[in-house]
DNA sequence: TCTTAAATATGATTTTTATCATACTATTTT
DNA sequence: AAAATAGTATGATAAAAATCATATTTAAGA
């Protein structure tokens, strides 16, 4: 579903909204190791997520990543989007095309109502939101 | 979520389960056109299936695949089992281990419900169950 | 202005996944 | 028994995803 590289790249997201401001950015290495990325990987993430204006990046000595008060309203969907593509997420888990009700897949019954929840809890949900749930006890690596 | 391979592997399932029987066996050619997926790796998908014991082939001239009672009843999620391994779709969403409750990632609380809502549909639905859906209207191929 | 510390750009390599090809084995039919 | 038709086994190739490496650009600070 999701991957690899979206997971990654969600993990660095919500690392720099819980540990950076403007006052306060984190350097590639910094987000690379608590995160358990590679860092010339996560690098590469970023600046993707920098072009698409979902973290802000600044250069030189006291540069490094954070999130400003626009970068942490955006969805969690939208830096999958960003990584994976407009419409990995809104493809039929069962055939290679979309399917809906009038040409449903064989599995749609199955599975569209749960998969229609997980989509709209990520496009619903904003960077902000998920920092307060994960305060409150998620964590970055379990084991 | 699903790999390419173990979508061709439930569409190929499901396809026998509708169109086959011990009397009326498949060969791959006719697998393979309808549900548009490559002959020579749906082949070698079957037989992954075969060892498993989730499909049945005869060898020789009037030879093929089909399903059988015993077949029928096995899960979905038992086809995924076999083609992407075990615990694929039990890792975490989020992060690249597995999460629960004392340990949850940060997507926890929004994705977990959902999630195991499809693992527990995928555990529990078997090829049977799924065909008298397909018969209420799903189709094979989606545009 | 030079050095240093950071991101950025680009592309090479590796690994995984998907696909293709070819030879072999089993079973039926003639 | 031979020929034909099916699956089976194995491995080669291609494409995509993940990872690694290196040179370039930008900005701060001495």
């Amino acid at each position: 579903m999701l991957s690899k590289s979206s997971k990654y790249a969600i993990k660095a997201v919500l690392f720099l909204a819980i540990h950076s401001s403007e006052e306060n950015k984190v350097i590639v290495k910094d987000i690379a190791k608590p995160t358990n990325v590679p860092q010339a990987y996560i690098a590469k993430l970023l600046q993707e997520l920098v072009k698409a204006e979902i973290v802000t990046s600044v250069r030189g000595p006291k540069g490094g990543f954070y999130l400003n008060e626009t970068n942490l309203g955006h969805s969690i969907m939208s830096i999958v989007n960003v990584i994976d593509g407009e419409d990995k997420l809104n493809s039929c888990m069962m055939s290679l095309e979309k399917c809906n009700e009038e040409k449903p897949c064989p599995l749609h019954f199955a599975l569209s109502d749960s998969k229609s929840q997980i989509l709209k809890s990520l496009r619903s949900k904003t960077i902000k939101d998920v920092v307060k749930e994960v305060k409150l006890g998620a964590s970055f690596l379990p084991l």
